[in-house]
DNA sequence: GAGTGGTCTAGACCACGGT
DNA sequence: CCGTGGTCTAGACCACTCC
């Protein structure tokens, strides 16, 4: 499905740094001759390094040109801050391959208002209906997270106790009711209670790692605010930036 | 110190969301509009555009326009994946403003060859030289962090403990030994040994935030990894992505 | 159909690194 | 000095949303 010019020129460049065209420490052939070998302008080109450079393959120095770095190994389930539609999504990285089954169990969902203290946790506003989930995650059929949802019950009037069962992004999707435009997301480490301690069986382990994610419709409308809890030692949250 | 136009137009509107000239949910002019304003091409507003919405204030939905999102709080110390030269810089964060005094004690300092075992921890290659250095990190006079620190020796043959003991990045910068382009990391929760937890003075809590740091120079050389374990539930590391 | 952002071209000048 | 990437302009066409 080839459709922009900068984004099929990426994925070539990708795919000859992967194979070793380009290995690591060498430098890539200047932005003119890869505009003359691809016959597109410059600034086609910059887009297409550009990608490769939030990727984390590549990055540039000025008046040198554009180095091409090591890969990094890692030997956990990977998970990027917010780049995941939901959890089902996790699969489809290649990096995590060894995931053989997703399963997920419903145990809490009902409809609630929005109080002070919801509000500020959630970030709705005082008096919204909202629907309260929580879902326990397993990989593999082990336990390995719980997620606590809220979801804002106007964006999405008939969310069945089903729909959470399977995946709400799925419905969200085939039902056609918004967009999903953006998300940010929070990351710490919290001591546990006792009740996530029992049903993620941590056994010595008081700590997990929580992820606090906001997720804003196309119309610029927080409609989910959701915190999972991971077990240590099994997940890794990757990052890249370049100077 | 003003230099590139799309940065500072990026500063102007940054400026005028959060004086809230443009409040949470409304749509930003258009960019023909904000070209016209400030007599630059449109190109120019995109770059602007893209950058805050980067910074997570903003996103965009093609064929409607340039949405503001509603800010997020939290009271953590703020750190994001990579993105400061090291830890003296925390402070530097306007949302860090409550950290008042930053302190380093070196408990370990040594040169140590690479093994097959740190090749694959570090990433460098086996026989290489390297500095070994833990530190540990105090905030406002508690300990925080311990950061377990590999540099390599080539890239700076006269480091010294008391470099260790002020800030290894300002030295670098001072000798102009080199320049620093990227870094990667990957943040996991971690069970801690008995020692951690003892210079952590963690009580109860028995794992950290752990965050693996790979740094790089600008010929494409890795010249540092560093493992830093934080304590829990005092630090926060923040994300943002746009669909 | 009018207006929005998304992509792309063909030029130009500048700051920086290496020679 | 020359070559690199960094910034910027002035135009063009397309896909999408909204009315």
């Amino acid at each position: 499905m080839p459709k922009n010019l900068y984004s099929d020129i990426y994925h070539i460049l990708k795919g000859e740094i992967d194979s070793n065209v380009y290995p690591p420490k060498t430098i890539l052939p200047g932005e003119e001759d890869l505009s003359q070998r691809f016959s597109v302008t410059r600034n086609t080109i910059r887009r297409a390094l550009k990608k490769l450079q939030s990727d984390g393959l590549v990055y540039t120095v000025k008046g040198r040109g554009v180095v091409v770095l090591e890969p990094i190994v890692d030997n956990r389930v990977i998970f990027s801050a917010a780049n995941h539609y939901g959890f089902q999504d996790l699969m489809s990285f290649p990096q995590n391959k060894f995931i053989k089954k997703l399963d997920t169990k419903v145990l809490e969902f009902k409809t609630i208002e929005i109080d002070d203290q919801l509000s500020k946790h959630t970030s709705f506003s005082i008096g919204d209906m909202a629907y309260y989930i929580e879902r326990l995650r397993l990989v593999n059929g082990k336990a390995m997270a719980i997620d606590t949802s809220y979801f804002r019950q106007e964006n999405m009037p008939n969310l069945t106790i089903e729909n959470a069962q399977d995946s709400i992004y799925q419905y969200i999707r085939d039902e056609k009711l918004f967009k999903i435009a953006a998300a940010r997301s929070v990351a710490t480490v919290e001591t546990v209670t006792q009740k996530e301690a029992d049903v993620l069986a941590l056994k010595e382990a008081n700590c997990v790692g929580a992820l606090k994610k906001y997720v804003y419709t196309d119309l610029g409308n927080l409609f989910e605010c959701t915190e999972t809890k991971y077990v240590p030692d099994h997940f890794s949250l990757v990052g890249f930036e370049s100077y």
